[in-house]
DNA sequence: ACAAGCATTCAAAGCGCTTTGGTGGAGCAA
DNA sequence: TTGCTCCACCAAAGCGCTTTGAATGCTTGT
């Protein structure tokens, strides 16, 4: 069923009928319930290429996420963070294109899909260093969110919704050093990303304000896979000085800390102290009830949900201030910590 | 940068030039050449929308997932699908959309994109018995492709790819009785999913063949998150008489039977034998060097890739049989199963 | 009674592309 | 020369919608 089709069946003009249907004020109530309850009936939906063509519009929007082509890994936090962006999406009638792509070019996705004309605005996921995309996509004149954000220059004036993560890792490390601990490992991100290099800013920060050097063996940064945690930690754990505690970038990381341990036989909490960030994801609740992990928590849900409502405010009035969001993590006290032991 | 300019720009009529681009034969080399080099140095891409209006066909495929609205969890194993299946999507030049929709009213979902005429083809996610999904996409005309099946009525012919879930489950089931296990808990994922209703009938199989009477109390069935795992295990230890071994429908299920074993004080593949069916997630990678867990394995993202393949096909020929995928999983011997304690 | 004003409705253009159905001219045979 | 076939190109229609600009029929005010 198209609007000739339906205009024909009710003896009315195109135009009358598509006014109707959004809203215009020219057309009776009379008509405007007529057409209505016609579209109903015939299960009508305007052609959504047609429609776009028409207005200029998409109503949809796109996702590109990058393919780590190291080692092959889509980051799970995409699930969450997704399906926080699709109830705004849902709301607004807004599709959402989402293209996965080897982080190698990035940037020619993001040109792409400008120029193909089939979205009204992009989320840019994972953003580096002085992340190139910001000003391409600037220069393009195309409506975006920064999930994160990039330390590019001070000036450049975009839409971002981030985590603190530098203070939420300089708390995690306080509470640690607070325990007792003094030899503080840190199982970060890649720190070519700049929510990594943001928390090793807050561990460094931390350190540096209780007067503990750091040890630059005890920082490792990596893709955040469950081995990852594994192999740090009987690393670590094979020291002649093993450190008293992690700080694990991800829940993931943390199962492979867990699993390391339950292998040596060490005991979080006591034997050795444990913090995790955690994005809330929905299949890894780091449960109410008994905290498996002590974390600093923010959920990856609510953060999708933030830039879809930043992009949607954007693509409605492109000249408002660009907004920022920058959310607090929680520091959940769970019983993977515990004073350090003394040796 | 459109047609119409590029057209004026080089002096020629549209239709010339798209010619030209689409590999019409009808067009001098010469001009193809001087064609393409004008679309390369003035980055020209056609406007998608325009192009769908025009041939009918909309380069671009949907993926509708579940939002489960019980725990509001959405599986994780759709990150590693998506990026098997945006292989082939990148190199047919197709996009993805995506919509997350509450697994209450999918159907309409499926109607709606269906309607709104945006899509080529849909991949089906998360098959349950009789699923309401593949006949009305039948009935639309659409092209789709099944991740799972569906025990719909026997004649309704429509392309899948599935794991042979059935068989696996009844192979590692198997693997536990042979190790003289006889009381073996299965955690299974919801069974009002079609494939956990194949790994209940595998496991049934396998135990009835040895004459083992099932137990009830010892299978469960739910979402299948960490915390299940974990709350399961500590149920069932808690009993008088508790499983030997478990079986679980996924690793997270299992690192959360992991986790507590570990606080039991329990070993795996001593004091508990476990078994899970691994997907082979990017972020959950059950190692080749140690392997973390005995498992069934099937790659999801080779499921992703095969999907999108079939899709494709069905696609460019509707007329052409129906295709079926069935994936066999390979069972991978790691240290979490032994021989059952005697007791 | 007539112009003005308003409430409704409509025909047609246009969004950027593909595709149908040509046209003009070169090349060749008779 | 005529008549024919090819080749290379083009003008215009059409995909399904929105939107501009105009038309229609009714009330009003005077």
């Amino acid at each position: 069923m198209n609007l000739k089709e339906l205009s024909a069946l009710l003896n009315l003009s195109q135009t009358t009928v598509s006014r109707a249907l959004n809203g215009y004020p020219e057309v009776s109530e009379a008509t405007r319930d007529r057409v209505g309850k016609a579209a109903r009936e015939h299960n009508y939906i305007p052609n959504t290429r047609a429609r776009g063509l028409a207005t200029g519009r998409t109503h949809a929007v796109g996702h590109v996420i990058p393919l780590s082509t190291k080692h092959e890994v889509v980051n799970p936090v995409f699930t969450d963070f997704i399906a926080g962006a699709s109830e705004i999406y849902a709301r607004e009638n807004y599709d959402m294109h989402l293209s996965v792509v080897p982080d190698t070019n990035e940037e020619s996705a993001y040109r792409k899909i400008a120029s193909k004309g089939s979205v009204d605005g992009v989320i840019v996921h994972g953003p580096v260093e002085n992340d190139p995309r910001i000003q391409l996509l600037q220069s393009i004149g195309m409506p975006f969110v920064v999930h994160g954000r990039s330390n590019a220059e001070v000036d450049q004036d975009y839409a971002w919704v981030d985590m603190n993560n530098k203070r939420a890792f300089e708390r995690a490390t306080k509470c640690l050093i607070d325990l007792g601990h003094k030899r503080i490992g840190l199982l970060n991100g890649l720190e070519s990303m700049d929510f990594a290099i943001r928390r090793r800013a807050g561990y460094q920060s931390a350190l540096d304000a209780a007067g503990i050097n750091s040890d630059a063996t005890l920082c490792r940064s990596e893709e955040m896979t469950e081995d990852y945690g594994y192999e740090s930690t009987m690393t670590f754990c094979a020291r002649d000085v093993p450190p008293t505690a992690i700080l694990a970038s991800s829940i993931i990381v943390g199962i492979g800390v867990r699993r390391a341990c339950s292998e040596l036989g060490l005991t979080l909490g006591k034997d050795l102290s444990l913090i995790i960030h955690d994005d809330d994801l929905s299949y890894f609740r780091n449960g109410a009830a008994a905290s498996q992990y002590t974390a600093t928590r923010s959920s990856v849900r609510q953060a999708g949900l933030t830039c879809a409502e930043l992009l949607m405010e954007q693509i409605a009035s492109p000249d408002v201030p660009k907004r920022h969001v920058l959310m607090e993590a929680e520091l959940i006290i769970g019983n993977t910590t515990g004073p350090a032991p003394r040796s």
